[in-house]
DNA sequence: TATCTCTTGCACCGATGAGTGCACTATCTT
DNA sequence: AAGATAGTGCACTCATCGGTGCAAGAGATA
């Protein structure tokens, strides 16, 4: 398959013992064994450079298990890749709840692209974001799964939030999609950028990601503000 | 090799016959044709997903010529690659001059944002943007050599160019730099990423690329005019 | 024409890596 | 304790792919 990732192997093997009486618990460690250093792996190594074998090894499991449990090393890797995308979409709505109700708008937008570039810059998630971005050829529906949850939803929440400051004259985007994607852009993109074209090099320490956070949204408040 | 791309299989075969006389037509004929069929193919398929087989199919050349006229696949990549870098780099000064001295700074600075994405928003550049960063992990200096000669020369000209303009008073940009960075995610971001994620979607048309250029441009403006 | 060089075609090597078959063992469940 | 179910180890198949060897032919040069 190279066009989807529906359910053709059983995607979770949850219907158990005759009677049921929850999974085997072999089967559950087996699993997330496997998913363990897959997940290390395919971080570090990408889908190519992780060998079926390789990940056998680390997850001290018999090859054949990994086959009898995820059924090929495809599935195997959208399982897990949707995973993760799974907990990344979640704090979108979180990050910008409040934003409408905040008093000091300056203050909470700082704050949100604080927090918003902490988030993000982190090893894992950056990893994630470049080994979607390397499989967007081979994965595309995963690639378009993972735009959608993660850095699409924080455009869209922002979106709404800035749509509603508006009307209340809080700030001024007539184009509240714009002003969410340069808001965004702002605070993330140099940071983003940068670890594409060298993923082993150092991140900006905390306070560094401060500075570049508060630069971006006071760049953005100059622009947008009422 | 991994760690560089000096020479140590001759990088171009200029040296000719005894005395000399140009290059061997035939070898120029044959490495053309090579360099023709590797970039489309590198440029579609990535390193990887390229076989050496299949670029000299479609060169119609024998597979013995690529390894005698190029050495060995990393060879033809990273030639073939800086290459493309090399050109890519080279309007960065072009595309900045002029800024300092323009009359009418918002025109001026509307003008290069449009021709900074029209030139960045098209298929070949993306892809090879696109390339560098997949194969970012196997070639890290060919990763590094582009960013320096590519965006790191916009950025660092920008930078240049804003540094003067806050001095003149044009502009309040106590921090160039950071303003560098700020106009181009701002006219660039979220083409550039969007792309990544969905390398095989439409790219906007002119118009839309204009107006994404004029939105980023006028938020730049907003936020750093004096 | 004679010679030198590059290209060709094709068989071949060696490594890697996904996926399978099978007999055996370990662990649950009843 | 007995029978089902899952995991193990290992050898093995098959395909892909980078790279080589070599003898013969085509093209360039003198």
């Amino acid at each position: 398959m190279s066009e989807g990732f529906s359910a053709q192997h059983p995607p979770l093997r949850i219907p158990a013992g005759p009677r049921d009486r929850g999974p085997d618990p072999r089967t559950l460690r087996t699993r997330a064994a496997v998913a363990e250093a897959a997940r290390t792996l395919f971080l570090r190594n990408g889908y190519q450079g992780t060998g079926v074998d390789e990940i056998a090894a680390l997850a001290q499991v018999s090859k054949r298990s990994i086959y009898n449990n995820f059924g090929d090393k495809e599935s195997l890797f959208t399982e897990l890749v949707l995973g993760f995308t799974g907990t990344a979409g979640q704090f979108a709505e979180q990050l910008v709840a409040g934003l409408t109700e905040a008093e000091d708008l300056p203050q909470e937008l700082h704050a949100l692209g604080r927090r918003h570039l902490a988030t993000v810059a982190r090893p894992e998630v950056l990893r994630l974001r470049r080994l979607i971005i390397l499989e967007a050829s081979r994965f595309p529906a995963l690639a378009d799964e993972y735009y959608r949850r993660a850095p699409g939803r924080v455009i869209a929440a922002l979106t709404e939030a800035f749509a509603l400051l508006h009307v209340r004259g809080a700030l001024r985007a007539p184009n509240p999609r714009r002003a969410a994607e340069h808001f965004s852009y702002l605070v993330l993109g140099s940071t983003l950028d940068t670890f594409l074209f060298a993923p082993e090099g150092e991140l900006p320490g905390p306070e560094e990601l401060d500075t570049i956070a508060d630069d971006g949204v006071s760049a953005f408040l100059a622009a947008y503000r009422a």
